[in-house]
DNA sequence: CAAAATGCTTGGAGGACTACAACTATCGGA
DNA sequence: TCCGATAGTTGTAGTCCTCCAAGCATTTTG
């Protein structure tokens, strides 16, 4: 698709960087909270992001090496590590019986709904904002491209 | 400061949890871009937390300790890795002889000013955004707490 | 069916942290 | 001046990844 000359795109460019630095640095300096968060659960950050992966549904140990791009051995690691600790268990594949299922049991759901819960908690410098620029905040934000489409969403 | 009732807050803290909830997928959906930046650069993301807390002036090691709230021995370590590849340097403190500034080289500051502008270049995802919902974005992130008030940004 | 491909695990190696204990040099106060 | 506090380093140890090579079981393909 070509893009035909857009005399505000300077302007609009302008918008989303500035935007963004805000946002970034924002993150930045909130985050020392959030592995705060997760360290007093007993999880690395990459427990977290083993968590938010399976639990929706169960998923092979495949999909999530490909998913993180990484060695199929270091998903053996990571879910080894969740299994140890009664968070997470192989299951077998129902139609290919080389493959493993990987599912949240019953206390890696209530732990990881505990995190979800704590890391959707707005951190307190977003409620300084006022109700305008929330509103107008949460308009803009909820546009941005959702969910699975990792395409849409790279830089 | 005791804080009268407001009947809207439940309508502000809403629209703070939704914001909130949109803008952590978002950056949880662009981070690996972001980590693999770094990866290009040859930097693991602790050695970007340190030429950030160094490029604006030269630090002692203690203070990086303390705001890392770490072990002095491992801003020893962290300080090495930089030394070794060139980055940073350490140098006498004025007045105490104890201390040790740690500052960036030429190269370091040449590095950190790539990482930087990467840093703030807006993802992809954001330029999806129309310009009116950038700059109603813009506009009330600019708002957001600024700097080095890190309680005001904690949790 | 035989061969190639796939899913996963194991073993080994190494890098990146991270803290603790012990030690040196220096500072600062009584 | 002497002693306790402080800044930093070194040595040690342990965890968390991370990949590669090798191997097993199973599936898919020619």
């Amino acid at each position: 698709m070509v893009v035909p000359y857009d005399p505000d795109m300077a302007g609009k460019e302008r918008a989303a960087r500035e935007a963004w630095r805000a946002i970034f640095d924002f993150i930045v300096a909130t985050s020392a909270e959030r592995n705060a968060t997760l360290g007093r659960a007993g999880l690395t950050p990459n427990d977290a992001r083993t968590l938010a992966s399976i639990a929706p549904i169960p998923r092979s140990m495949r999909s999530l090496a490909d998913e993180w791009r990484c060695d199929a051995s270091t998903v053996t690691w990571m879910v080894d590590r969740l299994e140890a600790r009664g968070l997470a268990e192989r299951r077998p594949h129902p139609s290919d019986r080389r493959s493993r299922l990987v599912a949240l049991t019953p206390a890696g759901h209530k732990l990881w709904s505990r995190i979800e819960r704590a890391a959707y908690q707005p951190p307190r410098g977003l409620l300084a904002l006022s109700e305008a620029d929330l509103r107008a905040l949460r308009g803009a934000v909820m546009n941005l491209p959702r969910g699975s489409g990792r395409k849409v969403l790279e830089r």
